[in-house]
DNA sequence: AGGAGTTTGTGAACGGGAGAACAAAACGAG
DNA sequence: CTCGTTTTGTTCTCCCGTTCACAAACTCCT
């Protein structure tokens, strides 16, 4: 018996956490058609996981349900929220404004997810006569004074690889402690900073090693 | 004593699958540097894990190194790229070109890499006119046809949420096996469809959670 | 040829996560 | 108030993945 801290019962494990966005999105997807009330089945089968894996996830929070009835939907949202930390809207800057930057700053998403796009910057000088989405791109050399005035803490990598590590250590040097990074480099940055990498490349030949598979052994497995 | 297949040593872990595409971009920064030999430590580094896990790793592909010496990095790189499956080109097919749809459309990583793709898919009459990176928008009545013709087994779904599973149930109808999804949502597909997911809201949620813990708890961790 | 030095490949211990199963709690009916 | 039903919260077990540590194997030097 572990005395639970109530207020702040802590460590939940990393798993839970990389799930916990997507019980999010499913409760806002049940609040919006209109339930009130959802039980861990239910809960479950919409976000596409196991329900007991679901309770388990839940309790490491609280506990939110009520016993023979389930979970108050917008109750649980807000708790989830708040435990994500997405009631108070998180600066972000961009820097790389190509082709995925451009894509990035459009993107709406973000936004109603509890990110706001503060900046966008790019090294070259074309590209700072141009607005995306309703913001100028600006020089990279004013990653620093963006940062300190914003109180940005959240920034995203794209630029080609070979830039990668140097906007990352610059961001690093300007106060920036989370780094989403989507140029298929490994980063090195001290301890107390944040990289999580997004590599489609990667993503699709972990698909292809599967399809190459299916043609000899129809040994068939879903991946999500 | 498992009598190892010597050709077919099947059964790769999940978790290495999904390292070998790392290690064989290392792999092939190293060739473009000049080395031809590395061992296990120096790969490792480049690769950003623990050389323990690469050893293992890629024992599961066969004996490719030598003790004493190292990996030949051509040799290692293209037993690499064999067990995935991308000595051969695999293409792909592209639905909703929109934002995210136009970067990936120009994104030349997926072609150096092999992947090639073959067409580009939307439901909105104005978007065919279009030709983006030197393929036509065509409509997305035409993905049978395209899926038929040209073998393709890969599909990549770029389409506003909503529409994101009655695209991929027509894929899966058309002969597709294995999807990328950038909707944010849960697609559901028969058994022996592989569903890969890239959720971006996701991966700021997770860096906010730990962001929010930094301003409490000087309890650092980097997560890559 | 033999020994010293390197580096691989793997056995074994360890930790964390997934899922089954169940006891505790809430609710409603009678 | 009591019993039956429903559903949560949690315990227990199993499995996968990570890491340590070391014997086996190879090279080079003398
Ligand atoms: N486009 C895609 O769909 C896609 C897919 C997967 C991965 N990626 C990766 O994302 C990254 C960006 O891709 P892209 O297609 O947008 O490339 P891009 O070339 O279109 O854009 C890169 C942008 O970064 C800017 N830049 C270069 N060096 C910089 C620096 N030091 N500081 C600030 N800005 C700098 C460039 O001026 C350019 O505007 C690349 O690393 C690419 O590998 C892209
Ligand atoms: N843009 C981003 O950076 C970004 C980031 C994260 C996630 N996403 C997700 O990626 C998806 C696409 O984003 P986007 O910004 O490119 O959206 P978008 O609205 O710019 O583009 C969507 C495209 O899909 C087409 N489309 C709609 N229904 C279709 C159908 N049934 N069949 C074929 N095509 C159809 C539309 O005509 C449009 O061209 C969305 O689900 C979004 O949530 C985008």
């Amino acid at each position: 018996m572990t005395a639970r801290t109530p207020d702040s019962a802590r460590d939940i494990p990393e798993a839970t956490v990389a799930r916990l966005p997507v019980y999010l999105r499913a409760l806002t997807g049940l609040a919006e058609s209109g339930t009130t009330t959802c039980s861990s089945e239910e809960l479950a089968a919409t976000a596409g996981v196991n329900s007991a894996k679901l309770r388990k996830d839940l309790s490491y929070l609280g506990s939110y349900g009520t016993r023979g009835v389930g979970y108050d939907v917008e109750y649980l949202r807000y708790q989830i929220a708040r435990e994500i930390g997405v009631t108070q809207d998180w600066p972000v800057v961009i820097v790389g404004i190509g082709n995925l930057g451009h894509a990035l700053a459009n993107y709406s998403g973000f936004r109603s997810r509890g990110f706001r796009v503060v900046a966008l910057l790019d090294a070259d000088p074309d590209r700072h006569e141009e607005v995306v989405a309703g913001l100028d791109v600006r020089s990279f050399e004013d990653l620093e004074s963006i940062v300190a005035d914003n109180a940005v803490s959240i920034g995203v990598i794209a630029t080609p690889a070979v830039a990668a590590q140097s906007v990352a250590d610059r961001m690093v040097a300007a106060g920036i402690t989370s780094i989403l990074n989507f140029a298929p480099t490994v980063l090195s940055v001290p301890d107390g900073v944040d990289v999580r990498k997004v590599d489609l490349s990667i993503e699709l030949q972990i698909l292809a090693y599967h399809e190459q598979r299916k043609s000899v052994a129809p040994g068939a497995e879903v991946v999500s």
